[in-house]
RNA sequence: GGGCGGGUAGCUCAGUUGGGAGAGCAUCGGCCUUACAAGCCGAGGGUCACAGGUUCGAGCCCUGUUCCGCCCA
């Protein structure tokens, strides 16, 4: 009875929806929580909760999502922890943008108001990115989603902070810190990013007090100098060391100035005199304080002048007042000389204004101590990152860490537990809201306006989500996670501070390997970004070619630390490889039946069934290894190769005839065979592309499971190692190539059946004798003959394979010529092999050092090939003796 | 300035203890051969960036040069 049919052509759109769907009803990705033994677990990088999917989270989560389902294969008890990141500065931007469209700003609602607005928000665009991340297939656990503003988490976050401030490692204080005027928020040295930028080099005279002269400054922000306290030379410096101790005058606003003397002032750079603005730059900063220098604020946290600006200048926004003060300067000789120069400015991560240096009162996370662990960590391999090079610059980072500014000016994120008493000043930091002041008594408390960095939630994930600061089953169970998989983009903003946390609270690494994927990047080699306008959005690609086409493209190009040049045409070239997938069960399933039983092992027969099984105890290994140490792309290539141009190309077509055949046990074992390899085939390759797959899998006769997912990876059998069948095999495949070749160099059409004489003698005749119907087949011949007695007539198409002579009776149809040359080209590049390997054994270097086994490799290679040109140059030879 | 990665077929890239240079796409020739023309069969194409060194032997190890990309200052 034959079984249900596939259509001609495989139609993703439908198929993936029916399985989501399924595997979300049947819970096939919560893991069984009573074994305790053999677990695996991963938490997802959490996207931002208003994001959307892009190339980056495609390429990440395929990635987690192939070492899920394989682990779930091999028995382990598989946690995937989902979750979304709320994304403080960015969603705020984004919700402040709807709100300017409606002509309101946040301020025009009010805190509460706003935070309302922003959750309203999340509720109704934050699915968006969860449905995306069910529609690429990835097996997390829905049961338990989280979001880093939850009840469970916000608790986690409160807790650390006390924590960490009760130990002293977190404090407030007044330093300079990155400020976005946009955002109007401080920023953390990481969230800056330094862009190179073609300015200018002002150089202004600041003539001395006493009229004796001057000294001349440059500076790339001339607007600065109304905020200078001192002019700093090098004490080494000859040409201005008499200068220190004595004032210049500090032009437009006319303060007196002392010039002072440090050694952190470069010779080399500009004029060697530095203008020294302790509120607007953090290398004058720590030098104002080492100094015990004023500090002049000129900017506001507008971008604005403020009044110690001066008249001129107060209230100007700062790019206004260069402009201005440039002129003033020019126009009283202050300004000597402009020069073009290309210098790296600050730009804010999240909007790219320009970042403007900024003193003011933050908190901060003293991170020394929490990194030198983390450091360790890695160090002593108690967590591993894959690829290794990477160790390097994490250790680079580690080692020169500077403290951690966690407070930000935003209303968007966890509010920070810490409240000041009105009347006394107390400053108070609790797990809870506070009534009284425990100083004072006083009930006038006020909270801390600051919310905290989101990364500093992001830092908990590994255990937040687990529970912590509960003692849960989940955390006993699946911490320290498995492996964190991500891009090295976000390697300092979160991995490293994950690390910190996790050891910290822990006691124990967050997870056991760290892996780094590459960057999605577009044809040519650049970063996708919108304003680029080269943005290849993972949704239509899924969209136009299927999620298998687009997760299988992304594996095979995911090598170890190399970024993914990604287009279209890529993802289309792999498509044609899940419709050849589709089309070889087709074909199965066509000639397969409801009641074909299961193979037995112990009992195969045939060569071309041998040689399949063979090749596939060897891609059981090969996929397995490749996944377990991340060379994904190596999992996709092999079996690409094996299932297109082994079980394809070469088994299936052998197969025909028997299934085709009369003999119904040749038939039924063939069909046992078939339905063998294909189940292990979708098996192997489900992780990588799970629908069509699991579709394929739902129409398989005597299937036990439907869930495809919940199917072990296939049993090592090593009574299916045939490596015997496998060299006849390949012997045979030569044979055909050989006959192919000469049909194809000579142009002769497939209609034209061909018949092939073979010299051949003993046990080899009689292989060649009983798998004449194969070779027959597939290389298109009328007959062969195999013996010792072959007499070939004139005119023949030759070749030798394995020192045996193959040879094709022409007849009338073809040109000796042709011939000629094709055995002409063959002995050529014999030729340049064989020198090669002469040149070799005539070096007594070589057959006095090099390994036993290579010098006889070597050798039986002499010799087969000169055998091989023997013969060939003969078979030349009598064709020639005809023209 | 410091660090990292890369330069292999026309294009995109594999190449894990140093031992006969590979894949996909593209190109060329022949085929609608009953799963698949999104296919089948065959072919062409490479001083492995450059220069030295180690070695019997280097795409792979070492040194230098050069070009490109990224990170940090």
């Amino acid at each position: 009875m034959a079984i249900k049919e596939l259509a001609k052509g495989y139609e993703p759109e439908e198929v993936e929806q029916k399985w989501v769907r399924f595997w979300d009803e049947n819970k096939s990705f919560t893991p069984d929580t009573k074994q305790t033994s053999n677990t695996y677990s991963i938490v997802i990088p959490p996207p931002n909760v208003t994001g959307t999917l892009h190339m980056g989270h495609a390429l990440n989560l395929t990635l987690q999502d192939i070492l899920c389902r394989y682990h779930r294969q091999k028995g382990y008890d598989v946690l995937w922890v989902p979750g979304t990141d709320h994304a403080g500065i960015a969603t705020q931007n984004v919700v402040e943008k709807s709100l300017a469209s409606q002509g309101k700003s946040r301020e025009d609602l009010g805190r509460e108001k706003f935070v309302e607005r922003v959750w309203e928000w999340k509720q109704e665009y934050g699915d968006k990115i969860l449905n995306q991340i069910k529609r690429i297939g990835a097996s997390v656990d829905w049961s338990r989603l989280r979001f880093t503003m939850d009840d469970g988490l916000s608790r986690a976050v409160r807790e650390v902070f006390v924590r960490l401030y009760e130990e002293g490692l977190i404090y407030q204080g007044d330093y300079i810190i990155n400020w976005c005027v946009r955002c109007h928020t401080a920023l953390s040295d990481l969230e800056v990013d330094h862009a190179e930028v073609e300015g200018h080099l002002y150089h202004l005279f600041y003539p001395l007090e006493d009229a004796s002269g001057g000294v001349v400054v440059a500076t790339t922000r001339p607007e600065t100098m109304l905020g200078d306290t001192a002019v700093a030379v090098n004490p080494k410096d000859d040409r201005f060391n008499h200068l220190v101790g004595k004032n210049v005058i500090l032009p437009v606003l006319h303060r007196r100035i002392p010039v002072i003397g440090d050694e952190y002032v470069d010779m080399e750079f500009g004029t060697g005199c530095l203008k020294v603005t302790p509120a607007h730059d953090p290398n004058d900063f720590v030098l104002g304080k080492k100094h015990g220098l004023d500090s002049v604020q000129v900017i506001d946290d507008q971008g604005r002048m403020t009044d110690e600006a001066g008249e001129l200048f107060k209230g100007l926004d700062r790019v206004q007042c260069r402009q201005q003060i440039l002129k003033v300067l020019k126009d009283q000789g202050t300004l000597q000389s402009i020069d073009p120069h290309k210098h790296s400015v600050g730009h804010c991560y999240r909007c790219s204004s320009v970042v403007e240096p900024y003193v003011s009162r933050q908190w901060f996370v003293k991170v020394g101590p929490l990194a030198r662990k983390a450091r360790d960590a890695v160090a002593g391999k108690e967590t591993m990152i894959f690829p290794v090079h990477w160790e390097k610059t994490y250790f680079e980072w580690m080692d020169n860490i500077r403290d951690w500014c966690i407070s930000r000016q935003i209303w968007w994120g966890h509010r920070i537990p810490a409240w000041t008493c009105v009347d006394c000043q107390e400053l108070i930091v609790s797990r809870t809201e506070p009534d009284i002041c425990p100083r004072c008594r006083s009930s006038r408390l006020t909270q801390d306006e600051d919310v905290l960095d989101t990364w500093f939630s992001s830092a908990l994930w590994p255990f937040s989500t687990l529970g912590w600061p509960e003692q849960t089953r989940d955390l006993e169970k699946f911490y320290p996670t498995s492996v964190l998989v991500t891009g090295f983009d976000i390697l300092f903003f979160w991995v490293a501070r994950m690390m910190m946390m996790g050891i910290h609270f822990m006691k124990d690494v967050p997870f056991r390997h760290v892996y780094i994927h590459a960057l999605v990047r577009d044809v040519q080699g650049q970063k996708m970004s919108k304003s680029k306008g080269n943005v290849i959005d993972p949704l239509v690609v899924m969209d136009k070619y299927g999620t298998d086409a687009f997760r299988f493209t992304l594996t095979a190009f995911a090598a170890m630390g190399r970024d993914i040049k990604m287009s279209e045409d890529r993802v289309e070239g792999y498509r044609h490889f899940i419709n050849k997938i589709w089309n070889a069960a087709r074909f199965s399933l066509m000639n397969l039946e409801e009641n074909t039983s299961p193979l037995d092992p112990d009992k195969v027969q045939g060569l071309a069934h041998k040689w399949i099984l063979h090749r596939l105890e060897d891609m059981k290994s090969e996929v397995g290894g490749s996944i377990e140490e991340y060379r994904f792309n190596e999992a996709a290539q092999g079996l690409y190769q094996f299932v297109w141009h082994s079980f394809c190309d070469w088994y299936l077509e052998l197969i025909k005839p028997e299934l085709y055949g009369d003999d119904e046990n040749i038939r039924k074992t063939a069909q046992e065979n078939l339905l063998h390899v294909l189940s292990e085939i979708l098996i192997l390759i489900h992780p990588i592309i799970p629908f069509v797959t699991q579709e394929i899998w739902s129409v398989l006769p005597g299937k036990k499971e439907l869930d495809l997912s919940k199917v072990p990876f296939p049993e090592k059998l090593d009574q299916c190692r045939f490596p015997q069948a496998a060299q006849e095999m390949e012997f045979l495949q030569q044979v055909v190539a050989a006959a192919r070749n000469i049909r194809s160099e000579l142009n002769i059409v497939p209609s034209v059946k061909l018949n092939l004489l073979i010299r051949a003698h003993g046990e080899d005749q009689e292989f060649l004798d009983s798998h004449a119907g194969l070779i027959k087949n597939l290389a298109n011949l009328e007959s062969l003959r195999a013996g010792h007695d072959i007499d070939p007539p004139r005119g023949c198409g030759s070749a030798v394979v394995r020192g045996y002579e193959l040879f094709i009776p022409l007849k009338g149809f073809v040109d000796i010529q042709g011939e000629l040359s094709r055995l002409d080209k063959e002995l050529g590049k014999l030729d340049k092999e064989l020198g090669i390997v002469a040149k070799k054994l005539a070096n007594p270097g070589f057959l006095n050092n090099a390994p036993e086994e290579i010098v006889d490799k070597e050798k039986s290679k002499a010799r087969e090939m000169s055998e091989k040109k023997e013969k060939l140059m003969i078979l030349r030879q009598r064709l020639a003796d005809i023209s």
